[in-house]
Parts: C-alpha cells; structure tokens; sequence
DNA sequence: GACATTATACCGAACGAACGGTACAGTCCG
DNA sequence: CGGACTGTACCGTTCGTTCGGTATAATGTC
C-alpha cells in the first residue's frame, strides 16, 4: 500500500500522544507496519512521517477551510462553513489540534516554520472575506488573528476542562462575532 | 538547599521542552543537580517534579491572579491587575503556558486533574468579578471561559506566529471586553 | 509464452544511544 | 557522631534506526 494510506493513523496517533509520546511502538501498531516497513515508506523516520501529516493537513486545509472561504456568496455563509469543517476535524471539540501540538512539544523548532505558514494562511484567508465584506484591512488581520484565537484557545480550555462545550460555544459565535 | 529551590528551573525547562522532552540530562544540567541529588529531592521522580511545579503554581495562581481579583475595588482594574500579572509570568506572550503543555502531551492523563482544577478556580475567580459587578451568573461564567479561551488562544497563536503581539493585544482587550 | 530483472512492499532481528531510575560509598556540616 | 546531601557507576528498558532478506507483482527481453 502506498504511504499515504498511513498518514490518517499518523495524525491520530500523533494527536493523541505529541510528537515525542508517539513512539516508534506505537506508531508501528497503529499503522499495522513492522518498525522496518515504517522506513520504507518514510526514509526520514518519525520526523518525516509527521511531514506528511502536515502535507496532509496542508491539503485539507486547501480543500476545506480556504475553499469554503474564498467561493463567493454571502460572508457569514462561508464563515459558518468553515465553522462547521472545524467541528468535523475537532469532533466539535474532542479532539486537539495538531499544530498546537507541534508548538509546544519537544518538536517546536523542528516544525514551526510549516506552523507558521499553516496559521498564516488560515488568517489570511478569514481576513481576505471580512474586507471583501467591507471591514479595512488592519481591522480584518486583526479580527483574523481572533478567529485562531478563539478556536485555538477553546480547543486548549475544552482539554483543561474535560467537556467540548467552549469549543462549541466559539464557533457557534464565531461567524458574527467577526462580521460585528 | 530546599527542593524549592529548584522549582523556578524546572518549571522553565518544562515550558520549553515539554514533559518527555525535559530529559533527566536537561534537568539535570539545569538544575545543577547530579541525578542523585534529584532523586533525594524529588523521591517520585520526573512525575513528583512536575507534580513540585503545579504545586508551585497553584501557590503562584493564589497570590497573584485570585488575589488580584478577589480584592475590593473597581473590577475592570482589578481584571487590569490580573492582566498585568499574566504579562509578566508569560513574558508579554513569548512564553508558552504550561498547563496547555501538559494538556496536549502524552503526560495528559497524568497531570488532567490537576490542570482542569487550576482551569476551574481561574474561570471562577474571573466570573466572581464580574457577577459583582452586576452580571448575571451565567453570562459571567461564560465570559470567565472567554477569558482563558483569550489567554491560551492568543499564547498558542504567539507561538505559532512567532510574535508575541496577539497576546499583548489580548491582554489589552480583555478587562473591557469581559465588562462589555 | 518463458525467463530474467527490477521495483515495491514488507518484516524479524539487532544496533548503539539514551532513557528513567537505583546502589552505594563517600563528603559535608551541625 | 548522624543525617542531609552528592558523585559515580551502573541497572534494565526502550528509544529511533538500520541491516539483511523475503514475497509479490510488474516490466523488459527473446
């Protein structure tokens, strides 16, 4: 089987236990491949594997988040659309986000550059709808920057607290809270 | 010397390389403690080291942040008070927060119960204020969720940027923003 | 069609290094 | 003296990684 095939189980795994918690044990019953047949598919070991992932998640942000934002139609539509694409990758609110993940483990250095451009391009995009909706360009970057804000940081409280409901919570205020 | 001492150490390397991050090696070179010493010290291991820090923090959360809050005076200055402290201990949003470390490591189910419980004295403290000052009590335990969701997005999102302006201007926001 | 070659996928076993942790013989100091 | 503390050497385990090799299927060659 090709590798991407893996890559599904990888985000899962690397969700659950950071980078430096998925052992190569792990990752290798997760996968249902030998620790050997692991190095087939990613020469580059655990630090490739979670290059994939970001591919990964590249892509699916491409074809989710800022697909659902840049077609045309009414701004708040396409906000709740993202809305409703997060709560699909969060399990509305159970599930962490890899990214934060990657920022405060062990891994911060090895990865925040791909981090970075991930966030950038999430709030860029969210920007780009609220000045196509009238609102100046500072303001939009702002209110962009308070879109992760906000998603990250319910995330983050929905874990402290045991219980998702912040996170759904946020996104349900989300798309007017921007467009306030 | 008292295993306090050592405290302040460990709490700073376990922000910057996480729970399975922070070796033994790098604790103990941080610390200038041999693994014996540690081990004197800190009889349970890595896990009473931690346990040390939380310990550390609660103390920390009391004197600062609760105390700030619950003292008589004028809430959004009181709210101000708090915003100040947090400046500090996070170095104006450059350094990462430990609880959200623990949270999305592999040391989660370890340490959840600790972590949910500062979660909830902080979110509480925060909607004391406000109910005081006149809000209703629901609205006040959300607006308390809105405040970490506040603090850790924007800490998350410093991170991942690369700039700790997101939470400076958070910081900023907030005493208003809660007494909206 | 028959045969050699190559590419892909996979695995068991083992590697050296580093891990968290311990045993013990001191050394310091009241 | 006696207890707090520490340096050194060491334990078993697990880490990420690599080696040598097998099975299968596709591809090329005559």
């Amino acid at each position: 089987m090709p590798k991407e095939t893996y890559v599904p189980s990888l985000l899962s795994l690397f969700r659950q236990h950071g980078y430096d918690g998925a052992t190569l044990a792990k990752i290798s019953e997760a996968t249902g491949l030998g620790k050997a047949s692991l190095y087939h598919h990613f020469p580059g070991g655990k630090e490739e594997m979670v290059v994939s992932v970001l591919d990964y998640l590249d892509h699916w942000l491409d074809q989710n988040i800022l697909q659902a934002l840049s077609q045309p139609g009414d701004p708040q539509d396409r906000l709740q659309r993202m809305c409703d694409r997060l709560g699909e990758v969060y399990d509305d609110g159970r599930q962490p986000c890899l990214s934060a993940i990657l920022l405060l483990g062990s891994a911060r250095n090895v990865f925040h550059d791909r981090v970075q451009a991930i966030y950038q391009a999430w709030i860029g995009a969210i920007a780009q709808v609220l000045v196509e909706s009238g609102i100046d360009e500072n303001t939009a970057q702002q209110r962009g920057e308070d879109a992760a804000i906000a998603i990250q940081g319910s995330l983050i409280l929905a874990q402290g607290l045991g219980n998702p409901s912040p996170f759904q919570r946020a996104m349900q205020q989300l798309p007017q809270e921007l467009l306030r």
